[in-house]
DNA sequence: GCCGTTTTCGGCCCGACTGTTTTCAGTCG
């Protein structure tokens, strides 16, 4: 299953660490690529593998006979040698030092050598004790910056990412629905409000037979611990570091159960006060009157819609339950009518292997197809990101006569926009020309550099790029990788007034670690009537799929079709971005 | 270690930035 692909994808990125520590050339490109390729593959590994054997996991891009003994190795024995020798060598928990941004495999070697140091707990006490500084090579600053390195990987705790979780949590739920006598199985809390990170996942089910369902999820293979399991609630500790609460719930209470299992607990604080001013009270079993504080008949709760209804308010979508004034709107019946799953029709930012994706555009192309866009923008770095083989104006152009070529090819199927992820230099300027800007359709710009620029020198700089008549969109604007970097330090307020003023699309960029607007942001864009874009940045064929969690994030920033340039049909989209 | 519109061997992942140096190692994208 997924989560065995993902497991030989980290023993594979891990084995490129270490490698990397021993100043291995090539070697960790190869092992990094390959762990890479694993983690996005939508076949399970073990299936390919039974069903050709080292033969068939050589197929896989990035697998040759080396890596694809290796992941048999793993299949077999659940061991690699490789890598046990590898960490006998410098027994250190790589994976999670070098979570810490500017830490990599050489200076985590040299904290070994020369303090012993092999987990985050131990870099964090060298570090608070001035040691590092002290080492050769280090110095009061590198120190500093591994100390507030730590700080952010430690407030990653033990949440995680919502693309990262989602494809679980679906998987746990199918399980479940399969079992006999199961009638409705639905992940609630931060889950199904499509929070950027979740803590932890409570499933709620309607069963016949609640013991059954009970037993098969704490027998599910990778149950490590089980925490309780009674008639109506289980919960257990996962293999992927997660605790999961079941709920068996009674069907007449099913939409109550999921009201207040979804959350958010402000946002059913202000619902039940709201239940109670008029005469009913709320609970996870219903919605009850309640007259002279005697607890009355149940009016409601088997289905939220009916709740709402009742509690004289349009139903609200949960990825807006955040009581952050949608009970109001809800009251009026002004809930906007949110940008849906399935709306759009393109995506703006696409790479191929032209520079760091892992598909020719081609691939994407058909890939695009599959998952039912109708065009899609291929976007390319460019020059100044070097490590990308980023395209310079040349070979840009040369792109352009192959996406020619290619959109007589998918007539009729799919049309492929031409387009460039273009870097934002230092000052604000643009490292390809005008002239060739301006041959394309899309014209994306981002920051990749200079992360740390004070606000008022930040803010210019990407204000400037918007102001270039060429510049369609400001791609993953902030620039953060949640748990792993900070935003860059951007006044919003000013670069969204900018976007209105030149008429700049901001996106969201879907990649599960970006989901980059934040929700505040699309807000703010909302109100301001600022366009945006919602785009998988995908890098593999595979990853088209992330453009739910770029939906789900413009829905908890309230923002409607009418706000989302790529929900709608192409001519439209071409036609609003600036000439 | 992988791969083949530059090749079954010899290319790939290179330039900029940071912080530490005083000529360069490490990290990032």
């Amino acid at each position: 299953m997924a989560e065995l692909n993902q497991k030989i994808s980290e023993v594979l990125s891990e084995v490129g660490k270490f490698l990397a520590m021993q100043k291995e050339p090539w070697k960790p490109r190869a092992y990094e690529k390959a762990a890479e390729t694993i983690n996005s593959l939508e076949e399970d590994v073990e299936d390919i593998y039974k069903r050709g054997g080292v033969k068939a996991l050589q197929e896989i891009p990035g697998v040759g006979a080396s890596i694809a003994e290796t992941i048999e190795e793993y299949l077999k024995t659940g061991k690699v040698k490789k890598l046990e020798s590898l960490e006998k060598r410098t027994p250190v928990n790589l994976s999670e030092l070098s979570r810490v941004e500017g830490l990599g495999p050489q200076k985590v070697k040299k904290i070994y050598q020369k303090l012993g140091v092999t987990n985050l707990a131990e870099l964090e006490k060298a570090a608070k004790a001035g040691k590092l500084a002290k080492i050769p090579g280090f110095g009061k600053k590198t120190e500093e910056n591994i100390l507030r390195g730590i700080g952010f990987a430690k407030t990653a705790g033990n949440r995680s990412i919502l693309g990262h979780t989602m494809p679980k949590v679906r998987l746990l739920e199918e399980r479940l629905r399969k079992i006999k006598g199961v009638e409705a199985v639905l992940a609630a809390g931060s889950v199904r409000r499509c929070k950027e990170t979740i803590g932890d996942i409570d499933i709620l089910a309607i069963a016949d037979n609640p013991t059954e369902i009970m037993d098969a999820f704490v027998k599910m293979p990778e149950v490590v611990n089980v925490t309780a399991k009674g008639g109506t609630k289980a919960s257990a500790r996962f293999s992927w570091g997660m605790d999961v609460d079941l709920r068996v719930v009674p069907r007449e209470s099913y939409g109550a159960a999921l009201m207040y299992f979804t959350g958010s607990k402000d946002h059913n604080v202000v619902l039940r006060g709201l239940a109670l001013k008029k005469g009913y009270t709320l609970n996870e079993y219903g919605l009850y009157v309640f007259k002279g504080g005697v607890k009355g008949k149940m009016v409601a709760g088997k289905t939220e819609e009916e709740i709402y209804k009742t509690l004289g308010m349009q139903f609200i979508p949960p990825e807006m339950r955040e009581n952050t004034g949608e009970v109001e709107l809800a009251l009026q019946h002004k809930i906007p009518k949110l940008v849906d799953y399935g709306d759009l029709e393109g995506d703006l930012q696409v790479q191929t292997s032209w520079t760091d994706g892992g598909n020719s555009i081609e691939d994407m192309a058909k890939a695009a197809i599959k998952q039912g866009l109708k065009y899609i923008t291929i976007t390319d770095h460019t020059k100044s990101l070097a490590m990308t083989g980023g395209l310079d104006d040349k070979r840009l152009l040369k792109q352009t006569e192959e996406i020619d070529k290619l959109n007589k090819k998918f007539a009729g199927k799919i049309k492929i926009l031409k387009g460039t992820e273009c870097d934002i230099l230092k000052d604000g300027s643009l490292d390809i020309s005008d002239e060739v800007l301006a041959k394309l359709d899309v014209v994306g710009v981002s920051v990749h550099s200079h992360f740390r620029l004070p606000q008022k020198e930040q803010t210019a700089r990407v204000v400037r790029a918007m102001e270039n008549p060429n510049v369609d969109i400001l791609f993953h604007p902030t620039g953060r990788i949640i748990h792993k970097r900070e935003a860059i330090d951007l006044d919003m307020d000013a670069v969204i007034h900018a976007a209105k003023r030149t008429g700049t699309v901001l996106e969201i960029d879907a990649y599960p670690d970006r989901t980059d607007l934040k929700d505040e942001y699309i807000r703010k864009c909302v109100e301001a009537g600022v366009k945006m874009s919602i785009d998988s940045d995908a890098h593999l064929a595979q990853h088209f799929v992330f453009l739910e969690y770029g939906v789900s994030q413009a829905r908890r920033g309230f923002a409607e079709k009418t706000d989302i340039i790529n929900a709608w049909p192409v001519e439209k989209m071409l036609g609003f971005l600036k000439k």
